[in-house]
DNA sequence: TCTGCAAAAAGTGTATACAGTTTTTGGCTT
DNA sequence: AAGCCAAAAACTGTATACACTTTTTGCAGA
C-alpha cells in the first residue's frame, strides 16, 4: 500500500464521517484513538488531520489538538458566495456545451436523488445532493474546477449541519430538477439564474446570524 | 514554535522557492537534504511536502519521492478558466461596492508594479503582478475567495515558467492599470471585461499545446 | 460543600529507528 | 566499449521514543 492509499483512507473515511454528521462540529479528534481505530500509528493520522485542515474540515489548535471545524456565518456567506460565482459560469458552460450523454447522466443522477428523497435515505439524500454539483464540473472537463467545488461542497455540508433552520434541503431535489430543464431547453439565462437562486434558497434556509450556533455548547459535552 | 510555525515556514519557503522559479519544475526534492538545509527533522519536512502537494505545487509518487510540479496545457487552460470565472464576478463586486480607501490601496499597489517592471526587478515584478489579483480579492472581505485565488496563482507562476514563450507578462502591468482605471470610472461591464481580456491574454502568451515542454528533460537534469 | 493546587494522566510536537523500495555503483561478461 | 547484474548506497514509509504542554484527578484546607 503506497504511502498515499492509507493516509487517503483515513482522510476520506474522516470526511466522511464529518459530512455526513456523525461527527460533530467542535468534536475533538484525539490522535491516539484515531490511530487504534483504523489500526495505524499516530504518523498516518496526523498526515491525515494535516490534509483536512487545509480542506478546512478540521480546525487544529497548537499543543491542543484538532477539532471538527466550525464554520462561522461570515465564511459561510463566503463559501456561498464563491460558489455562486462558479457554478453561474459553470452552468452557462454546460449549457453550451453538454453532450446528450452528459446530460443524460445528470438526468439519472437527479432521478437518483429523487428516489432517495422518497425512502427517507437521509444519509443517500446529502449525498447525491451535493454530488450533482460536483458531477456537472466533472462533466465539464474540469477537474480543477471539480476539486475546488468539491472543497466547497464538504464545507457546506458542515455549514448546513451547524446553521440549519428547517429541512429546506428537501427541495433541493426539485431545483435540481428544474435547473435541469432549463440546461435540457437550452435556455443559458435561465438555466443560470435558477443556479444562482437554488445556491441563494440553500443559503437563505439557514439562519447564519445565529450567535456561535453551539460552538462551545458542542465543545463542552464533547 | 508551535507545530504550524515551523512546517509554516517550510512551506513559505519551499513555495516562494518554486513561485520564485528558483526551483525547477520537476526537481527532485529529497526530504533529508531539505531537512539538513532547514535544521529540522525528516518529520516536519514531510509534513511541509504534503501540504504543498496538496496545493499542487508539487507531486508525490509512491516510493519515489516529491518533485516540483510540471502542470499539463490541460491542467494550465482549466486554472485559468476557474481564474476567469472568480475574477469577473469579483471585479463586478468590487466595482460596486468598493470604498475610496480600498481604491487607492490597488492605485498605490499599481504603482508599484511599475516602478519594478522600469527597474527590472523580475522577482519583485512577478510577486507583485500576481498580489495584484489576490490584493483584490482580499480588499472585498471574502477570504476563502482570496485564498482559493492565491492558491490558483501561485499554480499560474509555475505554469508561466514551464510555458511562456514571450515576455508578455510586462504588459500584465498596463493591463492593471487600465483595469483600475475602469474600476475608478465605476464602469462595472468594462472592469470586467477588461479583467477577461486580462486572464486570456496572459493565457494566450503562452504554448500551453507544446509536447511536454520539458518535464523529462528537466528531471534528468536534476 | 466548594476552592485551590499539586501530582498524575493524557495528549501533542519533534526526532529517530527500522523495514522495504528505488537508485546508484562497480565490476563482469560479451 | 557497451550492456547487464548484483551489491551498496540512498531514500521513502511507518512506527516508536521522548520531551514538553495541557487536561484531569484527587486531596487538603477553608
Amino acid at each position: 500500500m503506497d504511502t498515499t492509499t492509507a493516509t487517503r483512507s483515513i482522510v476520506d473515511a474522516l470526511t466522511k464521517a464529518i459530512v455526513e454528521h456523525r461527527l460533530h462540529p467542535g468534536s475533538k479528534l484525539a490522535e491516539q484513538k484515531l490511530a487504534d481505530h483504523f489500526g495505524v500509528s499516530r504518523t498516518l493520522v496526523r498526515q491525515a488531520l494535516f490534509q483536512l485542515a487545509q480542506k478546512r474540515l478540521i480546525r487544529m489548535e497548537p499543543a491542543r489538538g484538532a477539532f471538527v471545524a466550525t464554520p462561522s456565518g461570515e465564511e459561510a456567506k463566503q463559501v456561498f458566495a464563491v460558489r455562486r460565482m462558479l457554478e453561474a459560469e459553470m452552468t452557462r458552460n454546460f449549457v453550451r456545451n453538454a453532450t446528450k450523454t452528459q446530460i443524460q447522466a445528470l438526468q439519472e443522477h437527479v432521478a437518483q436523488e429523487k428516489a432517495a428523497v422518497q425512502r427517507g435515505d437521509v444519509a443517500g439524500r446529502t449525498d447525491l445532493l451535493g454530488d450533482f454539483h460536483v458531477r456537472m464540473a466533472e462533466l465539464m472537463g474540469n477537474p480543477v474546477l471539480g476539486q475546488i467545488l468539491g472543497e466547497l461542497i464538504s464545507r457546506c455540508s458542515l455549514i448546513t449541519l451547524m446553521y440549519q433552520s428547517d429541512n429546506a434541503a428537501e427541495h433541493s431535489a426539485e431545483d435540481h430538477a428544474a435547473i435541469l430543464k432549463a440546461i435540457v431547453a437550452k435556455d443559458e439565462t435561465l438555466a443560470v439564474q435558477l443556479m444562482e437562486d437554488h445556491l441563494s434558497h440553500v443559503e437563505a434556509s439557514l439562519t447564519l446570524d445565529r450567535k456561535l450556533p453551539n460552538s462551545d455548547i458542542a465543545m463542552a459535552l464533547a
